[in-house]
DNA sequence: CTATATGCAAAGTCTTTGCAACCAA
DNA sequence: TTGGTTGCAAAGACTTTGCATATAG
């Protein structure tokens, strides 16, 4: 069984929580999806596994699977939720293409030191940094791009 | 009359779009107002200049303000649209306090040169790179701030 | 059994759109 | 006049909630 599925079982019993197949189903599938997922993506995902499942569950799931460190919340400009993997996630920031949606990750602790010096000098008590790219991705670049996705 | 109005009245002529006294109201109070500012709050600050003005009249301006660069749309974690001020504004970022809702602005070249260098490592064109920091301002923090919005 | 979970539909937010009346040019 | 504008209400997109039924423990 995988660590994610453990750590979730562990905060359901620590919050006498039930165990059900929608929640094992809804874990599953957004593991094994791409690392950023929209809600409605995820669904549809969902069910192809199982069909009658609402989309209310899949938004408690993800509430729950929030609450334990599972998973994470970005708003990008474009305004739906995204959710991504949280469990052993180490501080990073986005690239978002902004012609495909699709969202890439990079590290770099200077943001953080940046973010860090801004804090100090303007006496503010930073609980997050984003940093967050808009652009193009390499597909999307260049003449061919225009039909790629299309 | 001050550069944005003069700036909206060309943009107006150039796009056949007409001068009204809603227009003028709704870009006054966006002015006069905080530089960060929600549709509803510059709707309810609207409505006590001229009390009849719609909340699409307002959703429609700042769409207009935004086109001709008098007005810059932000959406924070929070997922509502927030609208600035564009005109002679320069690359800079932001701190939200996540207690009262406070927004700061703060410019600091390196992060755009980081994202830069990210840029060019992953073959990903930048069009914006917005560095949001979330926490408490200076106000909402220690024991005292406990009431002080409440 | 009993409290929690589910699926559905309804309600909530925020935003956009359709339309008849209105008004700037 | 005439085509853009306005306010309203309705529709949309996304998310949350209420409730009767289903089910884990």
């Amino acid at each position: 069984m995988r660590d994610e599925s453990r750590i979730l079982a562990q905060y359901l019993r620590q919050k006498g929580l039930k165990q059900t197949s929608q929640r094992e189903t809804v874990l599953r599938l957004f593991l094994e999806a791409p690392k950023h997922i929209t809600v409605d993506e995820l669904t549809a995902r969902v069910r192809q596994v199982d069909r009658k499942v609402g989309t209310s569950t899949v938004y408690r799931c993800l509430k729950l699977f929030t609450e334990c460190g599972l998973a994470l919340e970005s708003k990008f400009q474009h305004g739906r939720a995204c959710f991504e993997h949280g469990y052993k996630a180490t501080p990073h920031h986005h690239l978002i293409c902004t012609r495909c949606g699709r969202i890439d990750e990079f590290e770099n602790p200077l943001i953080e030191a940046v973010a860090d010096k801004i804090c100090r000098e303007g006496d503010f008590r930073s609980e997050e940094a984003r940093l967050e790219i808009y652009g193009l991705c390499a597909a999307c670049q260049g003449p061919k791009a225009s039909r790629a996705e299309e």
